[in-house]
DNA sequence: TGCATTTTTCTTGTCGACAAGAAAAATGCA
DNA sequence: TGCATTTTTCTTGTCGACAAGAAAAATGCA
């Protein structure tokens, strides 16, 4: 748990049954934007004061992180923050780039309108982000423009998959900019209104070429992340 | 819950901490072995009757088995044991082909000699339930034999995805054995041996396209399952 | 007889308590 | 002073109860 204890939702009353969503939803969005940093202990006490919710709700919810691996458990052990093996990252760079360009093919075959539609609205977002220089926001909307390519695609199991992984970058990408905080490719911004466009088009090909070069860049920025002659003061 | 309640655990004494991974590999276990149909109800009140064990522990395992699938929940409404989308199978099938191929692959390039000597382990076991002619063992141990290799690939992304798809073959083999139960198909034995020699051999080519030729085999087999001219009595 | 409404029953979501196990602190001893 | 042991404190796993929401059954009416 971080010193700095993030606020607690506001204490109006619940609907019975959405108790377990709401921390769900709050304890993931605290985890990928790493305000609950990799490795740090997760205790089920504060968590209950702090969200003014019973124990069980909360054990429900880590049990839900649990299986995303965003926290890992043991039984009668304190839980804690799923770390990154930032040691190696080969099997997450194997695995993204493969993620990207399998969803990008499979929508460029299988989209509909209303898919291009809320493509181009996280598209949208996601300039806006670059604009504003905000780059939590950069990191999010990047990741939803690109799940929504995944459901465009319409493969439950190569989405899930990509979520996860689109989930882990953004952990990544997040201390990144905590770290340098200057980079806002706008260059990305034209890439992507470029996949939309071969998607669109349905050139399933040029889609799976332009993701497969779009996610090796993405993989160069991090690689080079780690060659930084400045520490990074990460603790593994 | 089935008419037949398969038997409840032994009664002795639970390590405190075992509860919930307790139900959770028995119900995995009845889903993946169609003990627990597709649809069907599952009532936590019964369950804890069953397992001698609080409701607590049960919703526990409950969400873990959500999180992989096998089971649908909505709040404050009776969970059920997923259906599988006989009617769209190309997902699966799409998924499958491409991690078999990538698990294969990366086995060949990664594998450690303790991996080969589990790979054959379970290779062994897959063959032994072939010649006994137990289909249950035949489709757990094709799974897990698949499973290891995937391990010796060194990719948990991959291998997480490969084991969901396992999981999900399983229930659709045990139900095309429940309805036929006649196919005791010896050349996979051999198809699995020559899979082994291309890994231990480092031909990650070699075993990619074997990989592939094995699963789309798998496939045209479930396909032809659906073409026969006797129904199957699905209750979809 | 068929439908709408009300009542009863059942199941789920959560609560707060108890106790086991782990971790931290205190004590004892060379 | 450093280590081993004991005691205390804290956290986790589970328990059984309460109440909300859903589903089933009963009632009422045209």
């Amino acid at each position: 748990m971080t010193e700095k204890s993030p606020a607690s939702p506001a204490i109006t009353e619940r609907k019975r049954g959405s108790g377990v969503k709401m921390v769900y939803d709050m304890l993931r969005d605290e985890i990928l934007d790493l305000k609950l940093a990799p490795g740090s202990p997760v205790d089920e006490m504060q968590l209950a004061e702090r969200f003014r919710i019973s124990r069980t709700p909360i054990r429900e919810a880590l049990v839900r992180l649990a299986g995303e691996g965003l926290i890992e458990t043991l039984p009668n052990r304190s839980t804690m923050v799923s770390n990154i093996d930032f040691l190696n990252l080969n099997p997450f760079f194997d695995a993204m780039v493969l993620m990207y360009r399998v969803t990008t093919r499979l929508a460029a075959q299988h989209h509909r309108p209303e898919d291009l539609a809320v493509i181009r609205d996280h598209h949208e977002a996601y300039a806006a982000a670059v604009a504003a220089r905000d780059a939590l926001a950069m990191i999010a909307t990047n990741a939803e423009f690109h799940a929504a390519i995944a459901e465009a695609g319409r493969n439950s199991y190569f989405t899930g998959l990509f979520r996860r992984l689109l989930d882990e970058g953004r952990r990544i990408l997040r201390l990144y900019y905590n770290s340098y905080g200057e980079e806002f490719p706008g260059r990305f911004v034209e890439e992507h209104a470029r996949l939309i466009a071969l998607i669109e088009a349905r050139d399933a090909e040029g889609a799976d070429r332009m993701a497969r070069e779009h996610a090796e860049q993405i993989v160069l920025q991090v690689q080079q992340l780690f060659s930084r002659k400045d520490p990074l003061n990460l603790s593994l």
